[in-house]
DNA sequence: TCTATGTATGTAATATGATAACATGTCAAG
DNA sequence: CTTGACATGTTATCATATTACATACATAGA
């Protein structure tokens, strides 16, 4: 599961903040801070809790700057000396899934951490099936065809789970070429 | 995972072609009849082959008019005498899920059969918080909403999977009167 | 008709993902 | 300093999915 544009954490970075930058070359370092930030701001606004391994794995989350699983998780939680068990992953995941810090990712049983926390929330991804990589996109123009075809039908939508798989921008040319 | 709305089999019936009716009240076993008609075509049509298993996956998902789990599946296969391994649903599974005859629900890890096989095929699906029920709606709009927003950013969509949760009417009505 | 080939199925073993249940620790309000 | 709420640690187990390999089965070509 190594994305194949972003294994070096210093170019590429697919999921960043702006989405027109999401498939392009940049330093990701600026954008995992920022978030960071923010997280601890609406979290002393919110009443919630950062504790020491929420915050690790918001971290992880960060700088791995890719989709990993709950297990890849717990490894590095263990191997930092949290606890090494299923349920210390699951639970921050869970909290930081509710409060809107990281994302499921259904397609790969995978979490990956929200690039603009407090933000519009109904995000979409993109899951290049080459190489892993995943970008956030913003969602509003697909959750609004959503909402209105969901209440012709008299249903009242909360949540949406909105993935797609296809070739990311660099795996599109390198399949054209092939 | 018994919905409500859609116990009995002959009431209210989640997930059929027409979606006005999705989640409103008829006698489902025609949309199953249709359906499994059509898959015969279709199969004969594409050169594949809707073996015994197969076809007995894809009535048992017909029937039972919900989302199934590959081991809920398994566990009638096997009643019935076919193969009662994992892979034996799996395979009849993804063998349907391919060939568009049934669909994967994520949300769920369950599987549950295509209302209209062989049209337009990119479908969401609307999922009862409460009840369970499923439907399956159009999804052209949201589809094209997402082809644009992934096309401005050079990723070129495939598959998509759009899922929403929330409550469907009878569910909606429900609670507001609580 | 035989037999080679591709495709489908059967089976065992195991990997991977997720949760239930309960014990222990931590911290701040009363 | 105690109580209560929340967070964490730990055990065990469940649920979902896949790998690998063996066997059967259809059918096209010799």
């Amino acid at each position: 599961m190594t994305g194949m544009s972003n294994a070096d954490p210093d170019s590429d970075c697919p999921g960043c903040a702006d989405p027109a930058a999401a498939f392009a070359a940049h330093d990701h370092r600026n954008c995992a801070g920022d978030v960071l930030a923010r997280a601890e701001a609406l979290v002393a606004a919110g009443g919630v809790r950062l504790t020491p391994v929420r915050r690790r794995v918001l971290e992880i989350l960060l700088e791995e700057h890719r989709a990993l699983g709950a297990y890849d998780v717990l490894k590095r939680l263990a191997a930092e000396g949290f606890g090494n068990q299923p349920p210390v992953a699951y639970r921050a995941l869970d909290f930081l899934a509710e409060n809107g810090f990281v994302h499921r990712i259904r397609r790969l049983n995978a979490f990956a951490a929200c690039m603009h926390p407090g933000e519009d929330h109904a995000p979409v991804f993109l899951i290049c099936r080459n190489c892993n990589a995943v970008a956030e996109m913003p969602a509003a123009p697909v959750r609004a065809a959503l909402d209105e075809a969901a209440s012709d039908l008299g249903f009242a939508v909360e949540r949406t789970t909105v993935e797609a798989t296809g070739l990311c921008p660099a795996c599109c040319k390198a399949e054209a070429a092939a």
